[in-house]
DNA sequence: TAGGCGTAAACTGTCAACAATTACGAGGGC
DNA sequence: GCCCTCGTAATTGTTGACAGTTTACGCCTA
């Protein structure tokens, strides 16, 4: 999904940890939707395996929040409204603020080429440039993602690049850019770039924070629009 | 444990969840220490039930990266080199920092008066004017603890108390004080707690990630001390 | 005596059956 | 007609047994 990491362990031979990967896939790819109703003997009949390694996939995926469960009632794909999404929106700022510092003093000559090469790439692309809103899981995410990477920190990385985006991107109908943001959005790319470029940890970071409390703003706006229409 | 919470929903009446809730207690209390290899037969004797809802528990402390799993080899749980309990206090920096920052506005004064009293107790304990170094699990926590908890943001306080802090409570005896820090560490409690009488969420926010990475520091000198020692 | 091989024990992985709880619908009472 | 109750079906919770893998021990050989 979209992770060019080849050497992905495959840690598997056991039913369970597949059935584990094939759910976090089908939940992420939108097969399950948000409060959907996980049974048991469905998923366990189309994956064909037992209920006993299901259940213990069932099991990770709540550790890791993506499910909820109830006594005798099963176990529903997780659904957040919109209060939950923007309290997640402001961790994430906030870790990935600290992601940017960290990778101001280490992120690698020929990584910070990339990403240049990736902005000026963005620039060309005709759905910023006529900005009709393209932002999301596309150049985006893997401007973000390869900054994360660069921070260096293995537990930071996997919250953000792992869980983080994982959960947001079940819920990108609800996170639909604001018309004109995906030029702005670029723009704050640059100077994010920019204070990599200058090895600034302090300017990186707060140029990651503005960035990612425009796009919070954004949302709000988008969520009061729609309140509105609503109520209309 | 420590958690003055009654209000715990008391979500059991299956063995599944049970078995978690215990196994997270042993884990926390020190009863499994880091490392330790997760016998599912001794385990699922000990606690009376069968290997299937164990099995399932041990999937959610999995999923909360408690416990780690090799296929055919069992699960142990988690045990955390230096570097990587460095790596979890950058990040418990940058969260811990954006909640006192949420605080600043959200704080109520009641609760502040509290906090106010906390730091006077603090400072007429023994152990800190002796600066023989209390600060583990004590009132230090419950300091961090409330500030969080008055953030507001329930994602966050759940990543911070729940899983933050009982991981790093795991490796306490690896955090021990440096000599003379605990007169230092309540000296910035009480700049935080300055900051967020003056509801002045900038300077909430780095007054609270000054006291940690000062923290951090006082551990990066720890390590230091004894790799000297081990080497002769 | 040291090293390698083979067997056996212990453990994890998986399954199908059983128990208990919940949800749904039909029937009867008010 | 509406609501309560009871019974049945469906679903979750749990168990013990079976299969496959790893590990450890002892024996044989060089």
């Amino acid at each position: 999904m979209a992770n060019s990491d080849i050497s992905q362990p495959l840690m598997s031979a056991n039913l369970s940890m597949l059935a584990f990967q094939r759910l976090e896939q089908a939940i992420m790819a939108g097969e399950l939707q948000p409060g959907e109703r996980l049974s048991e003997v469905t998923l366990a009949k189309r994956y064909g395996i037992s209920r006993g390694p299901l259940r213990e996939a069932i099991g990770r995926l709540e550790g890791r929040n993506l499910v909820e469960r109830v006594a005798n009632q099963g176990a529903r794909v997780v659904s957040l409204n919109e209060a939950q999404i923007l309290d997640l929106l402001v961790i994430r700022e906030s870790l990935e603020g600290m992601a940017c510092r960290l990778a101001a003093t280490r992120i690698k000559p020929a990584e910070l080429k990339r990403l240049h090469g990736m902005l000026d790439s963005h620039a060309r692309d005709a759905r910023v440039v006529s900005e009709k809103g393209y932002f999301q899981g596309g150049g985006d995410l893997d401007f973000h993602y390869r900054i994360v990477r660069a921070s260096g920190n293995e537990r930071l990385i996997k919250m953000l690049d792992e869980d983080m985006y994982s959960l947001l991107r079940l819920f990108r109908q609800r996170l639909s850019t604001a018309p004109g943001r995906p030029a702005q959005a670029l723009e704050e790319h640059r100077v994010v770039l920019a204070a990599l470029d200058a090895r600034d940890p302090d300017a990186a970071e707060a140029a990651m924070r503005t960035h990612i409390r425009n796009s919070r703003a954004s949302i709000n706006h988008i969520i009061a629009v729609r309140a509105e229409a609503e109520v209309a």
